[in-house]
DNA sequence: TTGCGTGCAAAGGTTTTGCATGGCA
DNA sequence: TGCCATGCAAAACCTTTGCACGCAA
Protein backbone atom coordinates (compact mmCIF):
# COMPACT_ATOMS: atom_id res chain seq x y z
CA UNK A 1 0.00 0.00 0.00
CA UNK A 2 1.47 3.42 -1.08
CA UNK A 3 1.26 6.18 0.44
CA UNK A 4 0.81 6.92 4.70
CA UNK A 5 0.21 4.16 7.00
CA UNK A 6 -2.90 6.02 9.20
CA UNK A 7 -5.14 4.70 11.77
CA UNK A 8 -8.12 4.55 9.99
CA UNK A 9 -6.65 3.00 7.08
CA UNK A 10 -4.78 0.11 9.00
CA UNK A 11 -8.03 -0.40 10.44
CA UNK A 12 -10.17 -0.49 7.21
CA UNK A 13 -7.69 -3.22 5.87
CA UNK A 14 -7.68 -4.86 8.94
CA UNK A 15 -11.29 -5.79 8.60
CA UNK A 16 -11.46 -6.35 4.89
CA UNK A 17 -8.57 -9.10 5.92
CA UNK A 18 -10.29 -10.43 9.03
CA UNK A 19 -13.74 -10.54 6.62
CA UNK A 20 -12.21 -11.49 3.35
CA UNK A 21 -14.60 -15.00 2.66
CA UNK A 22 -17.23 -12.66 2.49
CA UNK A 23 -18.20 -9.36 0.39
CA UNK A 24 -18.94 -6.39 2.39
CA UNK A 25 -20.94 -2.77 1.60
CA UNK A 26 -19.29 0.47 2.78
CA UNK A 27 -21.71 0.79 5.15
CA UNK A 28 -21.42 -2.89 6.78
CA UNK A 29 -17.24 -2.19 7.17
CA UNK A 30 -18.59 1.08 8.48
CA UNK A 31 -20.87 -0.55 11.59
CA UNK A 32 -18.53 -3.26 11.91
CA UNK A 33 -15.44 -0.39 12.93
CA UNK A 34 -17.89 1.03 14.73
CA UNK A 35 -18.83 -2.33 17.02
CA UNK A 36 -14.72 -2.44 17.26
CA UNK A 37 -14.81 1.32 18.42
CA UNK A 38 -13.68 2.52 15.91
CA UNK A 39 -14.81 5.74 13.86
CA UNK A 40 -13.85 6.26 10.66
CA UNK A 41 -15.66 8.90 8.55
CA UNK A 42 -17.49 7.57 5.27
CA UNK A 43 -15.44 9.56 2.88
CA UNK A 44 -12.28 8.16 4.13
CA UNK A 45 -14.07 4.55 3.95
CA UNK A 46 -14.70 5.70 0.57
CA UNK A 47 -11.71 7.16 -0.49
CA UNK A 48 -9.62 3.76 0.99
CA UNK A 49 -11.63 1.27 -0.92
CA UNK A 50 -11.15 3.32 -4.12
CA UNK A 51 -7.35 3.39 -3.30
CA UNK A 52 -7.32 -0.46 -2.23
CA UNK A 53 -9.53 -1.35 -5.50
CA UNK A 54 -7.02 0.73 -7.73
CA UNK A 55 -4.19 -0.81 -6.36
CA UNK A 56 -5.57 -4.84 -6.91
CA UNK A 57 -5.49 -5.50 -3.10
CA UNK A 58 -9.72 -5.28 -2.73
CA UNK A 59 -11.88 -6.02 -5.23
CA UNK A 60 -15.30 -4.60 -6.21
CA UNK A 61 -18.26 -6.26 -6.90
CA UNK A 62 -22.07 -4.63 -7.84
CA UNK A 63 -24.11 -7.72 -6.55
CA UNK A 64 -27.57 -7.50 -7.36
CA UNK A 65 -28.98 -8.79 -4.30
CA UNK A 66 -27.06 -5.80 -2.48
CA UNK A 67 -28.07 -2.33 -3.35
CA UNK A 68 -24.64 -0.88 -2.74
CA UNK A 69 -21.10 -2.37 -3.84
CA UNK A 70 -19.34 -4.55 -2.53
CA UNK A 71 -15.94 -5.02 -1.64
CA UNK A 72 -13.67 -8.54 -1.00
CA UNK A 73 -10.50 -8.33 0.11
CA UNK A 74 -7.92 -10.41 -2.40
CA UNK A 75 -4.92 -11.67 -0.68
CA UNK A 76 -2.30 -11.83 -2.97
CA UNK A 77 -0.56 -15.19 -2.41
CA UNK A 78 -4.21 -16.71 -2.16
CA UNK A 79 -5.90 -18.43 -4.76
CA UNK A 80 -9.05 -15.89 -5.29
CA UNK A 81 -7.98 -16.21 -9.35
CA UNK A 82 -8.51 -20.00 -9.30
CA UNK A 83 -12.14 -20.30 -7.93
CA UNK A 84 -14.71 -18.18 -8.81
CA UNK A 85 -17.92 -17.26 -6.69
CA UNK A 86 -21.79 -18.08 -6.48
CA UNK A 87 -24.18 -15.77 -5.03
CA UNK A 88 -27.74 -16.84 -4.03
CA UNK A 89 -30.31 -14.30 -4.85
CA UNK A 90 -32.64 -15.10 -2.66
CA UNK A 91 -31.11 -15.48 1.08
CA UNK A 92 -27.50 -13.86 -0.33
CA UNK A 93 -25.12 -16.19 0.60
CA UNK A 94 -21.55 -16.55 -1.17
CA UNK A 95 -20.30 -19.19 -2.07
CA UNK A 96 -16.73 -19.76 -3.31
CA UNK A 97 -16.24 -22.66 -5.69
CA UNK A 98 -12.66 -24.55 -6.81
CA UNK A 99 -13.71 -26.53 -9.51
CA UNK A 100 -11.82 -27.17 -13.08
CA UNK A 101 -14.76 -26.84 -14.94
CA UNK A 102 -15.60 -23.16 -14.88
CA UNK A 103 -11.51 -22.72 -15.48
CA UNK A 104 -12.16 -24.88 -19.00
CA UNK A 105 -15.04 -23.14 -19.34
CA UNK A 106 -13.60 -19.63 -19.10
CA UNK A 107 -10.48 -21.81 -21.32
CA UNK A 108 -12.63 -22.06 -24.01
CA UNK A 109 -14.65 -18.97 -24.55
CA UNK A 110 -11.14 -17.04 -24.91
CA UNK A 111 -10.49 -19.95 -27.60
CA UNK A 112 -13.63 -20.58 -29.14
CA UNK A 113 -15.11 -16.96 -28.64
CA UNK A 114 -12.58 -14.50 -28.39
CA UNK A 115 -13.34 -13.44 -25.12
CA UNK A 116 -11.07 -13.22 -21.57
CA UNK A 117 -13.47 -13.64 -18.73
CA UNK A 118 -12.27 -12.06 -15.91
CA UNK A 119 -12.82 -15.21 -12.98
CA UNK A 120 -12.50 -13.04 -9.71
CA UNK A 121 -15.25 -10.66 -11.18
CA UNK A 122 -17.46 -12.69 -12.18
CA UNK A 123 -20.27 -14.26 -10.29
CA UNK A 124 -22.95 -16.72 -11.08
CA UNK A 125 -26.41 -16.26 -9.51
CA UNK A 126 -28.78 -18.64 -8.80
CA UNK A 127 -30.13 -20.31 -5.86
CA UNK A 128 -28.68 -22.25 -3.26
CA UNK A 129 -29.79 -25.77 -2.24
CA UNK A 130 -31.67 -24.64 1.43
CA UNK A 131 -33.28 -21.13 -0.95
CA UNK A 132 -34.00 -23.78 -3.88
CA UNK A 133 -36.20 -26.17 -1.40
CA UNK A 134 -37.87 -23.96 0.32
CA UNK A 135 -38.70 -22.28 -3.65
CA UNK A 136 -40.31 -25.94 -4.36
CA UNK A 137 -42.24 -26.35 -1.01
CA UNK A 138 -44.23 -22.95 -1.76
CA UNK A 139 -44.95 -24.15 -4.61
CA UNK A 140 -46.76 -27.12 -3.62
CA UNK B 1 -49.42 -8.07 -18.10
CA UNK B 2 -51.95 -7.81 -15.28
CA UNK B 3 -53.22 -4.16 -14.88
CA UNK B 4 -54.50 -1.19 -16.87
CA UNK B 5 -53.10 -0.78 -20.41
CA UNK B 6 -51.97 2.72 -20.32
CA UNK B 7 -50.66 4.51 -23.05
CA UNK B 8 -47.21 5.00 -21.17
CA UNK B 9 -46.99 1.27 -20.34
CA UNK B 10 -47.68 0.67 -23.69
CA UNK B 11 -44.89 3.06 -24.94
CA UNK B 12 -42.50 1.83 -22.58
CA UNK B 13 -42.86 -2.51 -23.54
CA UNK B 14 -42.99 -1.04 -27.03
CA UNK B 15 -39.71 0.45 -26.53
CA UNK B 16 -38.29 -2.52 -24.47
CA UNK B 17 -39.16 -4.81 -26.79
CA UNK B 18 -37.56 -3.18 -29.90
CA UNK B 19 -33.90 -3.11 -27.66
CA UNK B 20 -34.84 -6.44 -25.74
CA UNK B 21 -30.81 -7.09 -27.89
CA UNK B 22 -28.69 -5.00 -25.42
CA UNK B 23 -29.49 -3.78 -21.96
CA UNK B 24 -31.00 -0.32 -21.35
CA UNK B 25 -30.78 2.08 -18.09
CA UNK B 26 -34.21 3.71 -16.98
CA UNK B 27 -32.27 6.92 -18.33
CA UNK B 28 -31.81 5.40 -21.63
CA UNK B 29 -35.24 4.67 -22.18
CA UNK B 30 -36.46 8.10 -20.91
CA UNK B 31 -34.78 10.05 -23.53
CA UNK B 32 -35.40 7.11 -26.05
CA UNK B 33 -39.25 8.06 -25.58
CA UNK B 34 -38.63 11.50 -25.59
CA UNK B 35 -36.72 11.19 -29.01
CA UNK B 36 -40.12 9.19 -30.02
CA UNK B 37 -41.73 12.18 -28.63
CA UNK B 38 -43.20 10.74 -25.40
CA UNK B 39 -42.89 12.24 -22.67
CA UNK B 40 -43.21 9.56 -19.41
CA UNK B 41 -42.44 10.75 -15.85
CA UNK B 42 -39.72 8.99 -13.91
CA UNK B 43 -41.80 7.35 -11.18
CA UNK B 44 -43.69 5.97 -13.65
CA UNK B 45 -40.80 4.19 -15.73
CA UNK B 46 -39.44 2.79 -12.45
CA UNK B 47 -42.59 1.82 -11.20
CA UNK B 48 -43.27 -0.10 -14.86
CA UNK B 49 -39.95 -1.72 -14.35
CA UNK B 50 -40.36 -2.75 -11.10
CA UNK B 51 -43.65 -4.14 -12.25
CA UNK B 52 -42.72 -5.68 -15.13
CA UNK B 53 -39.49 -7.56 -13.21
CA UNK B 54 -41.83 -8.88 -10.86
CA UNK B 55 -44.03 -10.58 -13.30
CA UNK B 56 -40.78 -12.29 -15.00
CA UNK B 57 -41.24 -10.07 -18.45
CA UNK B 58 -38.00 -8.14 -17.69
CA UNK B 59 -35.06 -9.12 -16.33
CA UNK B 60 -32.64 -6.42 -14.44
CA UNK B 61 -29.06 -6.12 -14.41
CA UNK B 62 -26.35 -4.83 -11.56
CA UNK B 63 -23.66 -4.27 -14.16
CA UNK B 64 -20.54 -2.77 -12.96
CA UNK B 65 -19.67 -1.05 -15.79
CA UNK B 66 -22.65 1.05 -15.71
CA UNK B 67 -23.75 3.20 -12.38
CA UNK B 68 -27.06 2.59 -12.56
CA UNK B 69 -29.44 -0.94 -12.92
CA UNK B 70 -29.88 -1.90 -16.24
CA UNK B 71 -33.29 -3.61 -17.96
CA UNK B 72 -33.96 -6.23 -20.80
CA UNK B 73 -37.10 -7.51 -22.16
CA UNK B 74 -37.30 -11.17 -22.26
CA UNK B 75 -39.42 -12.68 -24.74
CA UNK B 76 -41.43 -15.40 -23.44
CA UNK B 77 -41.37 -17.51 -26.62
CA UNK B 78 -37.51 -16.13 -27.31
CA UNK B 79 -33.97 -18.47 -26.62
CA UNK B 80 -33.14 -16.47 -23.45
CA UNK B 81 -33.12 -19.09 -21.23
CA UNK B 82 -31.18 -20.73 -23.47
CA UNK B 83 -28.12 -18.25 -24.21
CA UNK B 84 -26.14 -16.37 -21.90
CA UNK B 85 -23.90 -13.28 -21.15
CA UNK B 86 -20.49 -11.24 -21.32
CA UNK B 87 -20.21 -7.96 -20.55
CA UNK B 88 -16.70 -6.32 -21.68
CA UNK B 89 -15.66 -4.13 -18.80
CA UNK B 90 -13.88 -1.83 -21.22
CA UNK B 91 -15.94 -1.39 -23.47
CA UNK B 92 -19.13 -1.90 -21.98
CA UNK B 93 -20.29 -4.38 -24.99
CA UNK B 94 -22.83 -7.02 -24.39
CA UNK B 95 -22.19 -10.32 -26.25
CA UNK B 96 -24.95 -12.82 -26.48
CA UNK B 97 -23.53 -16.38 -26.82
CA UNK B 98 -25.40 -19.69 -27.16
CA UNK B 99 -22.97 -22.17 -26.18
CA UNK B 100 -23.57 -25.70 -24.96
CA UNK B 101 -20.28 -25.05 -22.76
CA UNK B 102 -22.31 -22.94 -20.32
CA UNK B 103 -25.11 -25.20 -19.99
CA UNK B 104 -23.34 -28.09 -19.29
CA UNK B 105 -21.14 -26.05 -16.55
CA UNK B 106 -24.86 -25.49 -15.53
CA UNK B 107 -25.68 -28.60 -14.89
CA UNK B 108 -22.68 -29.93 -13.40
CA UNK B 109 -22.83 -27.03 -10.82
CA UNK B 110 -26.45 -27.91 -10.24
CA UNK B 111 -25.88 -31.78 -9.88
CA UNK B 112 -22.13 -31.54 -8.68
CA UNK B 113 -22.53 -28.60 -5.56
CA UNK B 114 -26.70 -28.47 -5.23
CA UNK B 115 -26.54 -24.86 -6.82
CA UNK B 116 -28.84 -23.89 -9.28
CA UNK B 117 -27.83 -21.20 -11.50
CA UNK B 118 -29.72 -18.41 -13.30
CA UNK B 119 -28.60 -18.61 -16.83
CA UNK B 120 -30.38 -15.29 -17.64
CA UNK B 121 -29.21 -13.31 -14.29
CA UNK B 122 -25.40 -14.64 -14.67
CA UNK B 123 -23.50 -11.99 -16.96
CA UNK B 124 -19.86 -13.15 -17.37
CA UNK B 125 -17.14 -9.89 -17.39
CA UNK B 126 -14.06 -9.64 -19.12
CA UNK B 127 -12.38 -8.25 -22.16
CA UNK B 128 -13.60 -8.62 -25.30
CA UNK B 129 -10.97 -9.07 -28.38
CA UNK B 130 -10.96 -5.42 -29.47
CA UNK B 131 -10.26 -4.43 -25.54
CA UNK B 132 -7.86 -7.40 -24.89
CA UNK B 133 -5.94 -6.67 -27.73
CA UNK B 134 -5.86 -3.04 -26.95
CA UNK B 135 -4.87 -3.73 -23.53
CA UNK B 136 -1.74 -5.86 -25.21
CA UNK B 137 -0.57 -3.00 -26.94
CA UNK B 138 -0.38 -0.27 -24.27
CA UNK B 139 1.54 -2.93 -22.28
CA UNK B 140 4.28 -3.54 -24.61
C1' DT C 1 7.95 21.13 6.82
C1' DT C 2 5.55 18.94 3.06
C1' DG C 3 1.77 17.08 1.27
C1' DC C 4 -1.22 13.17 1.73
C1' DG C 5 -5.13 11.69 4.75
C1' DT C 6 -9.12 12.84 7.37
C1' DG C 7 -13.78 14.46 8.61
C1' DC C 8 -17.56 17.25 7.93
C1' DA C 9 -20.92 18.98 5.13
C1' DA C 10 -22.67 19.63 0.76
C1' DA C 11 -23.46 18.09 -3.78
C1' DG C 12 -24.17 14.48 -7.22
C1' DG C 13 -26.74 10.73 -9.21
C1' DT C 14 -30.19 6.99 -9.04
C1' DT C 15 -34.30 5.16 -7.19
C1' DT C 16 -38.39 5.35 -4.12
C1' DT C 17 -42.41 7.38 -1.99
C1' DG C 18 -46.54 10.62 -0.81
C1' DC C 19 -50.26 12.69 -2.63
C1' DA C 20 -53.50 14.66 -5.66
C1' DT C 21 -55.09 14.00 -10.20
C1' DG C 22 -56.04 11.32 -14.39
C1' DG C 23 -57.88 7.58 -16.96
C1' DC C 24 -58.92 2.51 -17.89
C1' DA C 25 -62.40 -0.94 -17.37
C1' DT D 1 -67.96 4.39 -10.44
C1' DG D 2 -63.97 2.07 -8.48
C1' DC D 3 -59.47 1.54 -8.52
C1' DC D 4 -55.15 1.45 -10.59
C1' DA D 5 -51.76 4.49 -13.00
C1' DT D 6 -49.56 8.84 -13.53
C1' DG D 7 -46.78 12.98 -12.55
C1' DC D 8 -44.73 16.09 -9.66
C1' DA D 9 -42.00 17.05 -5.92
C1' DA D 10 -39.74 15.56 -2.06
C1' DA D 11 -37.30 12.13 0.22
C1' DA D 12 -34.16 8.35 0.67
C1' DC D 13 -30.04 6.17 -0.73
C1' DC D 14 -25.28 5.53 -2.05
C1' DT D 15 -21.25 7.80 -3.45
C1' DT D 16 -18.25 11.72 -4.59
C1' DT D 17 -16.24 16.22 -3.85
C1' DG D 18 -14.63 20.81 -1.59
C1' DC D 19 -12.32 22.57 2.04
C1' DA D 20 -9.98 23.25 6.29
C1' DC D 21 -7.47 20.80 9.54
C1' DG D 22 -4.57 16.83 11.16
C1' DC D 23 -0.82 13.97 11.01
C1' DA D 24 2.78 10.63 8.88
C1' DA D 25 7.26 10.80 7.03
Amino acid sequence: MTGYNTRQRQMIISCLKENSDRHMTADMLIKRLLQSGVSVGRATVYRTLDKLCREGAVRRYELSVENSACYQYIDGSADCGEHFHLKCECCGELIHLDCGHFSKLSEHIEKEHAFKVDNAKTVLYGLCENCAAASMKNRG
